[in-house]
DNA sequence: ATATTTAAATACCGATTGGTATTAAATTAT
DNA sequence: ATAATTTAATACCAATCGGTATTTAAATAT
């Protein structure tokens, strides 16, 4: 047991809230007071326990990545099934994920990637480095997939890397505008037929 | 010639710069103040011009459709080429606009689509309208390739339209992140893939 | 019991927010 | 010249902004 006055809140519950605010509402939309009721810390508490705004939105969608992004990645890298299937499922998860359910609509990162110009630097970075490391997992994948055979040999992964990971960013604009699933289901197989034929 | 004092700012300029500015940093980021510094217009009389900051952002989203938006699809419809040109051709315009120049990087449109769930709801319909226009535009000019006997009686243009429409999405938060030109032409070239080889 | 420690809660800070009332300036019509 | 008209410019409003100092409450250690 501590010593002194115990936690009214959990700072990993609160951060959690915070998360979900700042990915509904973006940084610019969300202030300290909607911050202190949304997760239920006064704000001289949510100061001592994550800094100023800045530091909590860093905290935020870094913790958005490692919760949320960074399994779906791994599950991605570590699909049983050939390259194909890979993709073909984690861009159904973020089709399901971004079309909302516990989560606002859309993807955290590629917000923040739209919010760039006018953050701070140190967020903007941040977001471009998640954003980084989304298309690190599908050159991954793509690189693996030559080694095994499942893709020719002058296949040229950097692109559909890119290509991939723009995909993603599709879905979720398309997402927080609140496009149907089914809408998403379609895109996602017109996207994957980029990919050659099973040979 | 007018009645009484003579304007110090046209409107219509003044309308550029709040288009620009609210493009740049947002319709939270940015401010009344920020406005009539970027405008060269006081604040009453961006009221009277406008009307509050709500309509004025209505009229600054709008007036980015007519000016760089609609253009851009008419050219697209008109498109002398067969589709695959077209499509090509508007992709491109589009991975050169949204990498910046004389205004912000990215679309308006597809930042007010992600600043949606914050929106004043006519704000947000505005910009799921205006998404749609698009979404049209490409509809329209696949339905003529069918007539035309360029694409297959069997082609689902729906998911096609909603495949193109999507990419432009992707293109507009690349750039918006700062992608270079270079990548986003691979983009380009990669997406274009799902079309069928030229018979 | 009392002191110590930790955190919650309230109150407060100057600055900025969206929005407006009021005043001053610049033009045309008479 | 003077009146009428239209706009610019300044000053101002209550409310909220990000951030902090101060006080109060709740626990443990002595």
């Amino acid at each position: 047991m501590p010593r002194g006055r115990p936690r009214k809140t959990d700072p990993e519950e609160a951060l959690e809230a915070a998360m979900t605010l700042f990915w509904e509402k973006g940084f610019d939309g969300t202030s300290m007071s909607d911050l202190t009721e949304a997760t239920g810390m006064a704000k001289p508490g949510l100061y001592a326990n994550f800094g100023d705004k800045e530091a909590l939105y860093a905290k935020a969608l870094d913790h958005y990545f490692n919760a949320l992004g960074k399994p779906l990645l791994d599950d991605f890298c570590n699909h049983p099934g050939d390259y194909r299937a890979a993709i073909r499922s984690i861009l159904e998860t973020v089709a399901d994920a971004v079309t909302g359910g516990d989560y606002p609509c859309g993807c955290f990162v590629a917000n923040s990637l739209v919010e760039n110009s006018h953050l701070p630097e140190s967020l903007g970075n941040l977001g471009k480095d998640l954003d980084g490391r989304r298309r690190d997992a599908f050159h991954q994948r793509l690189s693996l997939a030559k080694t095994k055979g499942e893709l020719s040999q002058d296949a040229e992964i950097d692109s559909l890397a890119d290509y991939f990971s723009g995909q993603v960013l599709a879905l979720a604009v398309m997402g927080r505008a609140g496009t149907d699933r089914a809408v998403l289901q379609n895109f996602v197989n017109t996207a994957l037929s980029v990919l050659p034929e099973r040979g």
